[in-house]
RNA sequence: GGCCCCGUCGUCUAGCCAGGUCAGGACACAGGCCUUUCAAGCCUGCAGCACGGGUUCAAAUCCCGUCGGGGUCACCA
């Protein structure tokens, strides 16, 4: 048998971190049997503008590396790939579940039925529906019909017995028939609900396993209801844990962003993408840019597989030590067997310690490449200036795992500041050069040693600046703080002296009066 | 509330099915080392089997119950 998976999104406009993680389980489970990954878009015809809605989900995939076999785009053999699309065919499945007695037109009105439940409710008693107004032969549509009533269709679920789902990940799991209820599958207007759309689809597409979050399965028994009533061969099950909250096990929700702003690793999360974001002139509206979000990951510069590999690290593990994946690492070791049963919590420090790790892999001239845009943008450096390259794949180097996120290179800004704009950290140069004792002084004999200096490169600069401190009889820290705040307006960096050689003579000296003149 | 799912350090987890080495690793946290700051790195430490009964020589592991958390109960997807 052919193994194929496959996601199905609404076009909400975004892509939820939890979607994703989904999507990633069925493809790298489609990937790591020899599968295919099928896109479907579970869109509804009151949706408008799918195409726009749907751009981010695509876009955010292709990002992470989950390519699609078939799908939007990229079409395939059992197009269209667009549930609206399907119409008829669940039309038509609808009809053959009314001709083979497994569901009946109802001519029930919303109001009818809804009382019927509240009655049952009231009397602390488990909601079945009488059936009243429900039509089996010609005669009672056209009695219900005279009365202005209109049919919907509902499924005729069997009052009796025990269903047992064989699930890949939770094992048999058992339901009562008689919990079930007579769901609507097709309403007046002729248009079919989600299970029963999905159900035909999957038929139709020929999906083999069905791996999707833990919430579809009290779902589950009215689509084998379906899918029996259809004769159709079930598909394997496997529902997923799903991805919770920061330190609970609420499931993960793009619209409580409020309330995990009080976690003090989320918060912090976002700060650092906002700082990153603003420096480079996007629009921070927390309805797009929310770490719920898969976009706000690549727009602050995070690395996909970093993304991906923590993903599948919450509610999926290989043993008990492995756990830096690179993908084909992970499609190559993934199975079913070993996904977890209990949600997973989000925890922005442990993705950011894989971003980290991975970051680390990535060699100087690529990080350039990552990096480049950012200041383009922040418009520090012009667009394809070459000089300016050079310079920050200096500051890359020696920034190294500083580094963390792309748009962390913001962080050495003032490298590209002119020298009468840089900005000093008021608290830094009270410290290191107001206060300090004979800082001033120092920086004033060391500016002319710096002035005299024939070689500019950071090992010059360190004999220099060693061969000073001991004809001074002074500690390097004495002094060294001092010139990081005069070069640097700050009181951190990476090293000093690869610090003063990116910048430079002219502009080291320049700096250093500029500070001088401060004191 | 009914039904279903889940329950090992703060977090992600290994161990459970085939009971038996101080319950292992990672992130985080604390302390230390290194050091021109920061970051990284290295070392050390802190911290967990939800609870109660069984079964057994022996239980995180098997059985029963309790408690707790979550999901789902639409003419949404």
């Amino acid at each position: 048998m052919i193994v194929r998976t496959r996601f199905a999104p609404s076009p909400t406009g975004y892509l939820h971190i939890g979607g994703v993680r989904t999507a990633l389980f069925c493809w790298l489970f489609a990937r790591r049997n020899g599968g295919q990954f099928v896109l479907r878009i579970d869109d509804t015809d009151q949706q408008r503008n799918v195409e726009a809605a749907l751009k981010p989900i695509l876009e955010g995939l292709r990002w992470l590396g989950i390519d699609w076999d078939e799908g939007p785009e990229v079409g395939g053999k059992f197009e269209p790939y667009y549930q609206s699309q399907r119409a008829d065919r669940h039309r038509a499945a609808a009809a053959r579940l009314v001709a083979a007695g497994q569901a009946y037109r109802d001519y029930a009105k919303t109001e009818e039925v809804q009382a019927e439940r509240e009655a049952a409710e009231k009397a602390k008693q488990q909601f079945v529906y009488s059936r009243r107004w429900m039509a089996e032969t010609p005669e009672d549509c056209a009695r219900f019909e005279s009365e202005g009533r209109q049919a919907v269709v509902r499924l005729k679920m069997p009052r009796e017995g025990k269903l047992v789902i064989p699930d890949l990940i939770r094992g048999d799991v058992e339901f009562d028939w008689a919990r079930e209820q007579d769901h609507v599958v097709q309403r007046a207007d002729g248009s079919c609900l989600y299970h029963l759309a999905s159900v035909v689809d999957d038929h139709d597409m020929e999906i083999s396993h069905v791996i999707r979050a833990e919430e579809h399965l009290s779902n589950t028994p009215r689509q084998i209801f379906i899918a029996q009533g259809l004769g159709y061969e079930l598909p394997q099950y496997a529902h997923l844990p799903f991805v919770a909250e920061p330190g609970s096990k609420v499931k993960l929700s793009k619209r409580k962003l409020d309330k995990y702003l009080k976690n003090k690793d989320f918060a912090q999360l976002v700060q650092h993408g906002q700082k990153i974001a603003e420096a480079v002139g996007l629009t921070v509206d927390m309805d797009t840019f929310n770490p719920v979000i898969v976009d706000f990951y690549e727009q602050v510069g995070y690395l996909p597989g970093a993304i991906v590999n923590y993903l599948a690290l919450l509610g999926w593990s290989l043993d008990d030590k492995t756990e830096h994946f690179g993908i084909p690492q992970l499609v190559e070791a993934f199975s079913l067997e070993r996904v977890n049963k209990a949600p997973a919590s989000f925890d922005p420090k442990k993705l950011m310690a894989f971003q980290e790790r991975h970051m680390l892999e990535v060699p100087a001239e690529e990080k350039v490449g990552l990096v480049l845009p950012y200041l383009e943008k922040a418009g520090l450096v012009p667009r394809g200036d070459e000089t300016a390259t050079i310079k920050v794949r200096r500051i890359v180097e020696a920034a190294g795992d500083r580094i963390k996120v792309a748009g962390d290179i913001l962080d050495y800004a003032d490298f590209f500041k002119p020298d009468n704009e840089l900005s000093y950290d008021e608290k830094a140069f009270e410290k290191r050069i107001r206060k300090a004792e004979d800082a001033a002084d120092l920086l004033k004999k060391l500016r002319e040693v710096l002035a005299g200096a024939e070689a500019f490169d950071a090992a010059s600069l360190d004999r220099l600046v060693h061969g000073f401190v001991e004809a001074e009889g002074i500690n390097i820290g004495q002094i060294i703080h001092a010139i990081r705040v005069a070069a640097t307006g700050k009181a951190v960096g990476f090293g000093m002296f690869d610090t003063l050689a990116i910048l430079g003579k002219e502009s080291c000296l320049a700096r250093i009066d500029r500070a001088l003149a401060m004191v």
